[in-house]
Formats: structure tokens, C-alpha cells, sequence
DNA sequence: GCAAAAGTGTTGCGTATACACCCATGG
DNA sequence: CCATGGGTGTATACGCAACACTTTTGC
């Protein structure tokens, strides 16, 4: 009679050793025990499922570390979770900096995403959802930051694209797209080159960390208005 | 702890008489009596939260009017419904196509987005977030058709667009973009001019009735691949 | 000076916009 | 033959991809 248990669950993306990996822990107990699963954990009474993903969360990492959260979409097949009660599911995507390594639970680890352990009841499915949805909204908004440490090379920057779309970016375009955009900004300071030398790269930071959409209209804009995004 | 009453609404959108509205039906009873509230129910034990809604959505129109159903977002600040139980809601965008005129109960009628009634619990925001959907994917994805007939001139097409997106878009360079990507196909059958006169119009179909995302990657593109969507 | 890495200039192409012009009908 | 609405042709603008070339370092 629409009484159900409700949980919130994290795919929390971070791009670590180049590649895009996933925060899971280890299940102890029934169900699927030993399998990997995705933190969360039940909505509590006074928390909308925001409010609660981030207390949950706090439990693995720093919540001050997390740089983006959002919902994904609810999990709601009727047995997602085997057991008595039935459980709903909001999943959410979240990310942290490359420039940070949090400091995790002993059953909690990082896994690539391509290559995922053997995964509790719809987790895998969530983690799919959450890839997909930071590789679209990498071409059309300025999540980039999320993935980002405060300031980088252009260099750091393309390998992280890289990692998170799962194909090469060309750095020189990279560069010219988020600028033209207004998303870079130099901080006038450079990087030290490599021990084999090179010209040293210079640092740049994104102008804005909050999420924000910079290509709204593909096409059928408004007619002449051009810097509405709404 | 974790045990909540779900429910799933929809805000079911279509272009009538020449504006985007969207289907409310007014409540007898308290709370919230007399207010406008958005189609839906609870969640049943056997059923996922998209089947859900359609099935609930079967008590006000017929389900196959309905060219195209997603889901939007998770409602649940604690107190959106007052009572003893708290109530999250899965919120979903729902469209018909205009040549359409469901028949719908004696308390349900269409208000323009635009100039709502007074709405019950949070169901304005979520009408706000289904029409800001539906102007984003019209831009990226083929949903067009879910609001156009199943033939249709390039004109009507255009009242259309500008209704759904709330500004003019200009006949001329729908056609072409639509027909650039391969969504659009001629007919060959034309539509009697008006009462005036006038070249009569030629008739098209989209080629495809499936949601498809037709402008998959703004900038950052795989390499050579042009086709890819996933 | 040479190799390595970073960044800029230039060109070409694909796609969207704007606007003029041609087409087909009713009166 | 004129007014009305429909459709196409063409010029223009803009943004991204590709690639060559210049800049700045270590050895």
C-alpha cells in the first residue's frame, strides 16, 4: 500500500591512477555478502534524500571533500532488494577531486568502473546510470571543476576528460573550448616541467565551482538572446 | 526509520489551443482542498514506479495517448504532505500529442503552464521542472514527436516548438535541422490551403516515434566516431 | 644545440541563422 | 493578377577539429 522502505545510494565517481573509479564497500552480511555495494543507507524521518545521501556519506568521507552531488533516478523494481520489506532506491552521482584521497573504511575501496567486482543487487546498473550521466554533462556544463583540484595544467586536465569520457581529448582544443567558454581562467603561476625538461605549463583554475549549464541551446535558441541559461 | 508512504505524480503536458498546459485535478478533500494537484497515487507492492504512474495515469486518460513518459526527480522535503506519514514522491514528465483531446473526469482539467491555479503541496515545482525538461530535450533529442501528430505541415510543427519553448522559432530553420538530423520525412501528401489561399502545405512525419538523443555531444567528441549515442 | 613539453596561429569544415526569392493556391 | 501562405537558395556567422609552428625549459 505504497508503505516501503526508501534508501539513498552514491555512485561516487573520483578519476584516481587515470582512470574513473567508484567508492564501493564490502558486504559482511546477508544479502549477497561479499558482494561490493554502493554507501548509502536508509532516509531518515527529518532529511530529504539530499540532506540524507550527505549524512551517509559522512560516514565514508569528508563531506567537505565531496565537490558535486545530484540525483540520478529512483531504482524502484519490487525486488531489487530480496526480504520481507520492500525497498526504494534514490541514486545519486557524486565527485571528488582527483587532488584528494580520502581517507576510507577498512571494507571501502576504489574500483574502475570498467571493470566493477561483483556487484549487490542493482548496483552495477546505478554506476552505468552515474558514468553516463558525468560523461554528458561533461560536454555541456562546467562539471569539469568537480573533477578538478583547485588549480592544473591543462595536461592534468585533458588526462582527466580522458579518464572520465573514456576516449582521448586533444588538449589544444580542450583548452580553447572551456575558454572561449569562460570556464579557465590562468592563475598566472606555472608548474615545474618534468625531470626530462619542457616548457613549463601554466595553471589554470575554473572561474566558477558551482554547476552551471554553458551550452543551453544546442540549437532553437531564443532569438537573440545568447546568455541565457536559465 | 526509512518506512515512508510513495507516491508516484505526473505532470502530463500537451500543446492546446496554442499553449503548453498541463492536466491538474482539483481536490474534494483536505488537505489542501479546492487546490489543483498533478495525477497519481501511491505505489503498489508489485509494481515498479514507472508502471505505477501509467497504471494510475490509465484512470484519467488512455495510457497509449501518452507518446512518451520519464522520469524527472525525487520530492521529499518531509513536510510536502502534512499528515502522520511521510510521503516521497517520484515525480515523472508525461506528454500527449496535440491533435489529441483525451477525455478526462469532471474534477480534471488543463491549465496553461504558465498561469496555474493554486497548486497543492510542492506539485508547482514540479510542473516547473517537467516544462524546463521538456524546452531542454526538445533542443538535443527527438521529443518533438511526442507532441506532434502522427502527420503534420512544417507551420504546425513551428506552433508547436514555440509553444512547448515559450518564444517564436523560426519555420524555416526547424525544418532544416530537423531534417538535417533525419527525424523528419515528407509525406508526399500536402494539407488543403486556408481560407485565403496560399501554397498548400506539404505534410511530414518523424521518422522515428522513440526518444533518441540527436545531438549527443556538443563539443568533445569521440575521436572519429560521429554516430555514437549509447 | 637538441629533445621534450606547452601553448598559439591558421585553416578548414560542419552546422545554424538570416533573408531574399521562388512556388502554388484562392479570390 | 494580386494577396496569402509555403518552401528553397544563398550568404554569413560561429564554433570546433586538426595540424603546424613557436615558446620555454632540462640536459
Amino acid at each position: 500500500m505504497g508503505l516501503a522502505g526508501h534508501e539513498v545510494l552514491a555512485a561516487v565517481l573520483q578519476v584516481r591512477a587515470g582512470s574513473l573509479q567508484v567508492m564501493l564497500w564490502q558486504r559482511a552480511r546477508e544479502p549477497h555478502a561479499h558482494r561490493w555495494s554502493l554507501p548509502g543507507g536508509a532516509l531518515g524521518d527529518r532529511e530529504d534524500v539530499e540532506a540524507s545521501i550527505r549524512r551517509q556519506l559522512a560516514e565514508k568521507v569528508d563531506v567537505r571533500q565531496l565537490s558535486h552531488v545530484e540525483q540520478l533516478a529512483v531504482f524502484s523494481a519490487p525486488s531489487r532488494v530480496p526480504g520481507g520489506t520492500r525497498v526504494v532506491a534514490t541514486a545519486f552521482l557524486g565527485l571528488v577531486p582527483s587532488s584528494i584521497d580520502p581517507v576510507v573504511p577498512g571494507d571501502t575501496s576504489w574500483y574502475p568502473v570498467s571493470a566493477l567486482p561483483p556487484s549487490a543487487f542493482d548496483h552495477e546498473a546505478i554506476v552505468r546510470r552515474a558514468r553516463h550521466r558525468l560523461a554528458a554533462k561533461l560536454s555541456y556544463t562546467n562539471v569539469g571543476f568537480a573533477l578538478a583540484p583547485p588549480e592544473f595544467t591543462i595536461s592534468a586536465l585533458r588526462a582527466l576528460y580522458s579518464a572520465a569520457l573514456g576516449y582521448k581529448v586533444s588538449a589544444t582544443n580542450l583548452q580553447r573550448v572551456l575558454s572561449r567558454r569562460g570556464l579557465l581562467e590562468a592563475t598566472g603561476a606555472t608548474a615545474p616541467p618534468g625531470p626530462s625538461g619542457g616548457r613549463p605549463a601554466a595553471l589554470f583554475r575554473f572561474v566558477s565551482r558551482e554547476m552551471r549549464v554553458t551550452d543551453p541551446f544546442a540549437v532553437l535558441r531564443p532569438p537573440a538572446a545568447r546568455s541565457v541559461d536559465s
